[in-house]
DNA sequence: TGTACATCAGTGAACGCGCGTTCACTGATGTAC
DNA sequence: TGTACATCAGTGAACGCGCGTTCACTGATGTAC
């Protein structure tokens, strides 16, 4: 038993070993030049071992695209944790700041995640949960709001453009998910636009206008 | 004169010749399989002869990336152009839905421009001005309605975010050129969720959703 | 108008590179009696 | 506890591919006298 333990458990931490070193590779060469051959150079070890491990490199970029997705939802997570429950707006900002802030840290995986679809990759479905992290945390603060009356859904209207069991899954009244959708595509606009250099010429202080960029959307979804 | 002058628009024909085919490619196959051995191929051309044209893959890259912003900004102005020039919101969302219109029917040009950027890509110059069409149109219609009084830009306040010469350049009183900047990246922020696949849970009518964005954005730089 | 020369477009072979993936193999590590 | 066997990790060579770029070259097209 423990021998199989442990050969299960060094099975595992070559695993681990293998996405970091890849994660170093897309840190600093870019998605692009991530290859199979070049990890392993990096481990020493000879390409073909990696298929051990790996069925494919697709398969090695699901882990390092679910590993992206964890990495900023977590970050955002730890970010509006420990805030006071009803400081709404606070919690929002922090949620917003920790993901522009990991953006910039890690370019090349917020890249990979947030950029270009990968060619010939289709995202499989271990993706979808932590792809959705940092827009459930910002719900949960608009839903919490709801819950003690201190945010005003607004005007009852049906919005027949989201998926139909969505605001029950957010625990949102219907009328604030489109505009909480709005709010999430935007945050991830505004981080985009700085960190693909298309506000060069027309943002001086990146930091103070997306300090604006969040209250203007905290507006948007009636945070008070 | 004739002879000399033949010459050189056989040489501009096979330039544009050129880039189209890459453009093709780059229509089919995405931006990674864009190659110039390829290009050369479809053109039924020796791989080297396309030196003659292009002194490198970048230059040729360049060009795309040119072209790509100009049609976008081209697609735009003519949705926006023939309406009234009172019709404010109406403006706005034709200039909006052209845009999104634009980058459905183009998926891989609109993922170069707006996607991640290409490694080891520096984009020089000739692209700024092309870059900057849809956000200065979509300002062209806000400074047209404050210049008749029917935008209202709020209360005066200094935004030390943007570069010092931006509000004039759009002819935009300063307190309102910050929300611009955001409704600029929203718009393509909402695109590119789209596009890129990270609605795919989350918004069922994606046209419909669009619309909705497009109001709201419209709400948030004030136009009535 | 005709000829000698210069310019230019395009060719095809080559260089050197890196990639993903497969395959038969060698040892080491574990398992069953 | 000791031995025979099975499982597994890792190797190294190979396949076949496509890429960007260079270079010496051949003809054709233009230019100058």
């Amino acid at each position: 038993v423990t021998a199989a333990g442990a050969r299960a458990r060094v099975r595992a931490e070559l695993t681990r070993e293998i996405v970091e070193a890849a994660r170093r590779h897309l840190a600093t060469e870019g998605a692009a030049g991530l290859s199979l051959r070049a990890v392993a150079r990096e481990l020493g070890m000879a390409s073909s071992a990696v298929y051990r491990y790996f069925a494919s490199r697709d398969e090695l970029l699901t882990a390092l695209i679910v590993d992206a997705y964890d990495a900023i939802g977590a970050a955002a997570e730890a970010a509006e944790a420990p805030l006071a429950r009803d400081d709404l707006r606070g919690r929002w900002r922090a949620a917003c700041r920790a993901t522009r802030e990991w953006a910039l840290a890690h370019p090349h995986e917020y890249a990979l995640v947030y950029g270009s679809p990968v060619p010939g990759y289709a995202a499989p479905e271990a993706t979808i949960g932590p792809a959705a992290r940092v827009g459930v945390l910002l719900c949960r603060v608009l839903a919490d709001g709801v819950a003690t009356g201190t945010v005003d859904p607004g005007p009852e209207d049906v919005d027949g453009s989201l998926a139909p069991d969505l605001a029950e899954r957010l625990g949102l009244p219907p009328q604030l998910a489109g505009r909480a959708v709005l709010a999430w595509s935007s945050l991830f606009g505004a981080i985009s636009f700085e960190l693909f250099g298309h506000t060069h010429n027309v943002v001086a202080d990146h930091a103070a206008h997306f300090d604006q960029v969040v209250e203007r959307l905290a507006d948007l979804v009636r945070l008070p």
